[in-house]
DNA sequence: GACTAACGTTTTTTT
DNA sequence: AACGTTAGTC
């Protein structure tokens, strides 16, 4: 058969995955089997056989994900037909599910959704009114609690700490009042609609009729129930994911959903990949051999289809410079003498902190590197700042975005006005927003921040009616006010650096630019809001673009690959880490682990220290349990004073010199 | 209301 | 060691 996918190429299990349309389905994908166009295989061959691409809905973990996918079925099938399919992650689909409907919950259909920054500011300002004098909590503690509660299903009204459970009713109490959903509360009231509005449900079931689910293990039992109402009989809903890779169950994904999927799809067709093309014998059977000792998975042994390869080699280290240099140097050797290049080599660790040493010893010997994640993009302040006022200029009853920026730049409306304004809101039932535009309330204060007041309220209804009564470019709308109020200049003064002051000002600018992409392609302002908040929160596609060797923490490896791996500091403590040890979930470190050692494509090299600098004091280390684990067939435990010893006694004088000025260099 | 000094904290990260 | 937060001062 003739197929626009390659149906050839597939192998045996591949093939299984591909022709199954019917019924629930559940994919073992294992790491490196070839999952991605496996799942584009299948719903291209959906489009085949002639299911039309608008009842197709894919479901991906994040939004990078989802379009990556669009992209590789239009390359396979039309691009007609990819743009005519949904992808997407559950939080978007229920952001449409959401506007079109949340009046049944009492909500306004221009609901706002408070990013991850708005939720802590918002459980700050809880906590200072409610938590009063010594209650140490941390906003990030409740809130983590009662995101918990929620993707259980439960109410966080009932949190078994009173505390927190009273803080919780609060937050919902505050969100509602200002129109505002959490991230969970899309998930939450997205379900909510679809189980109790038979009409609302049976519109989705017809318009989706086949559903695919990727990443499975990464999905939490809201986002299983929430499955549950989009997927009516007879059940053409496929899941894709790994048990072996579920990484965030700190973040409440339910490996249960994929080890118990026969009993919320009944007998479903489970397929294997098991065949792995990406590493060698040697690296996947160290691999398959340590996560052997996790109890509870879904039994899959993954098969090489490279023979052979190097050992695996697992070297002591005395210490965490040594660590760095030695991975430095054996970058700069193997890439002249093997000829690599920069983008082959990968170095993964468990914690940011643990990259500072390696990117000074690269730095050092100019390697070229990219760091994926560190600084988060919606976290810089001026990213935060522009956002928020441009929030303010879709809906300024929203009150966080609104006291962000009220004073930044200063302008004389300082804490102690912002809490007067705060409580005669309260007292109001009204928004911030609105007690500083009530006449009665400015009445109340002194005359210099009265002044300020009316003009910030004129600044911002003078914008915002540009925008919906002229019709002005809100991206021109936003950049004008922000030159108005000299946001920049302010934001300079507090820099110390003319780096920190350059990287100020891009950051504003590709906020607007972004908006301004956003409004040419014909989207409102409000759905510019919607996707930055949940947009992935990495500068994702800068990295790619980026040159050099990669520096990442394991759980941003996940779905990468590279010819040569470096995995650091596998030392108890670390990995596992002694907090997951202490909550009991050294399994999923093992899975951590497990993903580290199934990235290396070629060789793989792990190390451990004896002492360490941790938060600039020297411990000592031990060797990871994990080391213990793996079997010994294709390792090579040696240490770095062997390596040292062994490369002196070469003729291989260069590379022998070569490691005395890393040693050097590091003293 | 704005600025500075001491203080405490530090896993992983997406939506 | 490095960052953000908070309390204290001008």
């Amino acid at each position: 058969m003739a197929s626009p996918f390659s149906f050839d190429s597939l192998n045996q299990a591949q093939r299984q995955a591909v022709g199954a349309l019917d019924g629930p389905v559940l994919i073992l994908a294992g790491a490196g089997t070839g999952k991605t166009r496996t799942v584009t295989c299948r719903i291209a061959h959906m489009l085949e056989k002639k299911i039309p691409a608008d009842q197709i809905l894919a479901v991906t973990f994040t939004n990078k994900a989802a379009s990556e996918m669009r992209e590789r079925i239009g390359g396979m099938v039309s691009k007609k037909a990819a743009s005519e399919m949904t992808v997407c992650t559950f939080h978007s689909l229920c952001v449409r599910l959401l506007r079109g409907g949340i009046d049944k919950l009492g909500y306004k259909r221009n609901f706002s959704i408070c990013s991850h920054s708005d939720q802590v500011g918002l459980m700050k300002q809880l906590l200072v009114r409610k938590g009063g004098t010594d209650e140490k909590v941390k906003a990030e503690t409740v809130l983590g609690a009662i995101s918990k509660a929620k993707n259980k299903g439960l109410d966080p009204a009932n949190l078994e700490d009173d505390f927190f459970a009273h803080l919780a009713t609060a937050y919902q109490n505050e969100l509602r009042a200002q129109n505002a959903v959490d991230f969970d509360d899309l998930l939450l009231f997205g379900e909510k609609i679809l189980r109790e509005h038979e009409d609302v449900r049976e519109m989705f079931r017809r318009r989706f009729t086949r559903v695919t689910v990727d990443e499975f293990q990464d999905t939490n039992s809201l986002q299983m129930q929430l499955l549950q109402q989009l997927v009516g009989p007879p059940y053409h809903v496929c899941v894709v994911g790994d048990d072996d890779q579920s990484i965030y169950g700190w973040r409440g994904a339910e490996t249960a959903n994929i080890l118990e999927f026969e009993r919320f799809f009944p007998n479903p067709k489970i397929i294997r990949l098991e065949e792995n093309y990406r590493s060698t014998h040697a690296v996947l059977h160290t691999a398959n051999s340590l996560i052997q000792h996790n109890r509870g998975r879904r039994e899959k042994i993954l098969r090489s289809t490279r023979m052979g390869g190097d050992k695996v080699r697992v070297v002591a280290m005395p210490g965490d410079d040594e660590e760095a240099e030695f991975i430095a140097e054996e970058i700069l050797a193997a890439k002249s003498a093997v000829g690599r290049t920069w983008e082959d080599f990968a170095v993964l660790f468990r914690t940011n902190g643990q990259s500072r040493k390696l990117e000074l010893a690269l730095r050092e010997r100019k390697i070229p590197y990219r760091m994926v994640g560190a600084q988060s993009f919606y976290d810089r302040r001026e990213v935060r700042d522009v956002l928020a006022y441009a929030q303010l200029l879709a809906a300024p009853d929203t009150d966080v975005p609104l006291l962000r920026v009220l004073n930044a730049p200063n302008r004389g409306i300082g804490q102690s006005t912002a809490v007067l304004a705060t409580d005669w809101s309260r007292e109001h039932h009204e928004s911030v927003w609105q007690a500083l535009c009530d006449p009665d309330f400015t009445a109340t204060i002194g005359p210099k921040a009265r002044h300020a007041i009316e003009a910030f309220v004129a600044l911002i209804a003078g914008a915002k009616n540009r925008i919906d009564l002229n019709h002005e470019n809100p991206a021109d709308v936003l950049h004008g006010m922000l030159k108005e109020i000299e946001y920049l200049q302010w934001l300079e003064r507090g820099c110390k650096t003319d780096s920190e002051r350059q990287q100020r000002g891009e950051g504003i600018q590709m906020v607007i630019d972004s908006l301004r992409a956003h409004v040419a392609k014909g989207k409102k302002l409000q759905s510019f809001l919607d996707d930055s908040a949940l947009a992935s929160d990495r500068e994702d596609e800068d990295i790619e673009k980026k040159q050099g060797a990669t520096l990442i923490t394991l759980h941003a490896s996940k779905g990468l690959e590279f010819p040569i791996v470096f995995l650091v500091g596998l030392e108890e403590g670390f990995l596992p880490h002694s907090r997951s040890v202490a909550d009991g979930t050294k399994d999923e470190e093992r899975r951590l682990l497990y993903v580290g050692i199934t990235r290396a494509q070629d060789q793989l090299t792990m190390t451990y220290c004896s002492k360490r600098i941790k938060w600039g004091q020297e411990t000592g280390c031990q060797p990871s349990s994990f080391i213990g684990e793996l079997d010994g067939e294709h390792l090579d435990h040696t240490s770095y004073d062997d390596i040292l010893g062994a490369e002196a006694s070469s003729d291989d004088l260069a590379s022998f010199f070569g490691n005395m000025k890393g040693m050097l260099d590091g003293i």
